[in-house]
DNA sequence: CTTTTCTCCTGTATGC
DNA sequence: TGCATACAGGAGAAAA
């Protein structure tokens, strides 16, 4: 499931591969890649069309492509703007000959006009995934800006902008239990279901406690852990499980071996040995240590 | 306004 | 073997 750490793999991939290219044609498959894109499918392929791509760019778990826009006749020139692309939770984006079968999932297909032996597919099983174009509004530390749709996003831990002083100030104030928080896009981007029980394992913390009745201290290491196991993550290429998260070469990360939560129930704890426990969370599932991570009151 | 629950999807694994 | 059910889960709408 892609957060920060694969989304910012996928990054560098479309970085080295689709930078400075313009775009020939798109083709959507389907009209749910492009339901967030109000104008609808045909007006997000005909915007892209002739575009540059100018620079690849993410907060949390959203990337985007800055696009210049070809010379009006007249010389003028049109502001660059961006096309959104989210993975869901098995959206892939890979690099390909235009010669290789498309497969079942293919959605959409940008083929590039000063490089024909290669096109950008997105590839998106499960569907969660789409593609948007937006305006670029300014924001710190974002030296092309962000997306006018996305200005709703807290800054990511690998940003410039990004505070724990300010995120930690946001959270104690917050009724709500500390996973939830961590979820929570608005506050910090980029954390998911892993990499939240990654954090809260690394900082003894059990997801449950409330956010008021955590210390600044306490919230800040739950934070610091966020940032460091996404870092590590990002080193190992980011977490795989199956075919489903690869980055724009089709292959795998390797972050899996390295959990010390997620998905480990019944294993023993890396800490002290207890076995893992996996408890029903907002519908889906949550991992700790029984012993280092106790369950509050209430 | 804040917080929680529901819904969108499909392939794989498990149970009877 | 075959069918039903659970599960994976990001994010935004809807409900509380």
């Amino acid at each position: 499931m892609p957060e920060l750490p694969e989304v910012e793999t996928v990054r560098r991939g479309l970085a080295s591969h689709v930078l400075g290219r313009t775009v020939a044609r798109v083709t959507l498959l389907g009209h749910r890649v492009a339901r967030r894109h109000p104008a609808g499918p045909a007006d997000l392929a005909d915007s892209l069309t002739g575009c540059r791509i100018d620079a690849v760019r993410r907060r949390g778990k959203y990337l985007w492509l800055v696009m210049r826009p070809p010379e009006l006749p007249g010389g003028a020139s049109a502001c660059p703007f961006a096309l959104i692309i989210h993975l869901g939770m098995s959206g892939q984006l890979l690099v390909t000959s235009p010669a290789a079968p498309p497969g079942p999932h293919l959605r959409a297909t940008i083929e590039f006009s000063d490089k024909t032996d290669t096109e950008l597919r997105f590839v998106d099983q499960r569907t969660f995934g789409g593609m948007a174009v937006a305006e670029l509004v300014p924001a710190p530390g974002q030296p092309d800006g962000v997306p006018e749709t996305l200005v709703h996003l807290g800054a990511d831990p690998f940003e410039p902008a990004y505070s724990v002083a300010a995120v930690v100030e946001a959270m104690r104030h917050r009724d709500s239990a500390i996973k939830r928080a961590l979820l929570d896009q608005r506050l910090v981007s980029g954390i998911g279901n892993i990499y939240a029980d990654e954090a809260l394992w690394a900082a003894k913390v059990h997801g449950q406690r409330s956010c008021s009745a955590l210390t600044r201290p306490a919230l800040g290491r739950v934070l610091a852990a966020a940032a460091q196991v996404m870092e590590r993550a990002l080193e190992a290429g980011g977490t795989s499980f199956d075919a489903l998260y690869v980055n724009v070469n089709g292959a795998s990360g390797y972050f899996d071996r390295s959990l010390n939560a997620y998905g480990q129930a019944g294993r023993p704890c890396a800490r002290c040995g207890t076995p893992i426990r996996r408890e029903p969370f907002m519908n889906r599932s949550s991992y700790s240590c029984p012993r280092c991570q106790p369950r509050p009151r209430r």
